[in-house]
DNA sequence: TGTACATCAGTGAACGCGCGTTCACTGATGTAC
DNA sequence: TGTACATCAGTGAACGCGCGTTCACTGATGTAC
């Protein structure tokens, strides 16, 4: 039953990749390793050839969830200019299709409560997905180089708290919100 | 065993004060029934005498935290401008003591993510608690009577994203975001 | 007001279930010669 | 290049555990007369 090196590398990513979309859907507690594994098309038990413990699979998770946003926004800085990529990353972070498409929208929000109850591995990477994505967006942000930063923090603050507030309200409630962020 | 109607109505208080006290430290999911009722002094089993399901006290501890909440911001409202209300406000809110101090700190930020992946019930008493805030909130921001509104939205979006954002990242990262966030 | 009975708050054992993790096993891959 | 052996990816049963919920039971409270 033994498997290609290559083939076991490709398994790993197949099971992140799992991971990183179920994680999203269902939070850390109730995204269980047995899922993981099944949504990869494998059994629960080879789950171990592959990671230390659940932790260590849900950083991994954490981690390629924010990558494939990272490169969605650095596309945006390739099409156009800076502040036009901040207005679209914007408009599309506020949009109704981004709020309910969960397992493949931005862990930020959807993982925040989670990571701030888990260890300190897990919030190092939340911390470092921040800095990301904080140096990204004052690239498109107006004013001085220290003003930028501060309003890219308070912009992305903006953004994961509107969406956070928006998914946990009815949906009426939820769009209010959604169109007060929008300006 | 059985007790007095008024030594019921306790009962029930104290076990709403320990779950919204339990449910914001350690998340919905963790917060166990047996752990809610040991807090009050109790044993599980009676635990149905006084709701109907694990999510009915989920509602009503939801409910609490945030009345508690409210009620400390009205007191600001009653003791200077409107302005000055909401100002102290944002200050205690974006302060290190409100990020650490989880079982008695603002329910958005730490239920938003638990929330947006539970029933319609939670999400209406989420959304009726988002709309109460925004009703405070409003007196004391500056401009039109619609342009307050979204301003106050926006407010409250971006405190509840700094305080998930902060709680989330490592200790350096979080002070770096809340302090951006108090401008 | 007193009495007899019904109600029910609270207890603690028990239920079925899913969890993370471990383990003996398999057979194909990797490696040493 | 060929062969013999070691490694290990993946399987599926099993582990101990905690969960939400149910239930028979207790004895004090509530109620009908």
């Amino acid at each position: 039953m033994r498997t290609t090196r290559e083939e076991k590398q490709k398994t790993s990513q197949r099971i992140v990749e799992g991971a990183a979309r179920l994680v999203r859907e269902r939070g850390i507690e109730a995204t269980s390793v047995a899922d993981v594994m099944s949504a990869a098309g494998l059994t629960h038990g080879g789950f171990y050839r592959h990671f230390e413990d659940k932790d260590a699979l849900m950083v991994a998770a954490l981690e390629a969830a924010f990558a494939e946003r990272l490169a969605a926004l650095d596309e945006r800085f390739d099409a156009g200019t800076p502040a036009e990529a901040v207005a679209g990353y914007q408009a599309e972070y506020l949009h109704d299709g981004h709020v309910t498409a969960r397992a493949i929208a931005c862990p930020l929000p959807l993982l925040g409560g989670d990571v701030g109850r888990a260890g300190d591995t897990l919030k190092a990477t939340y911390g470092a997905s921040v800095r990301q994505l904080i140096d990204s967006l004052e690239r498109g942000m107006p004013g001085s180089p220290e003003e930028r930063r501060a309003q890219a923090v308070r912009r992305i603050a903006m953004l994961v708290g509107a969406v956070t507030l928006a998914r946990a309200s009815d949906p009426e409630t939820g769009r209010m919100i959604l169109a007060a962020c929008r300006e």
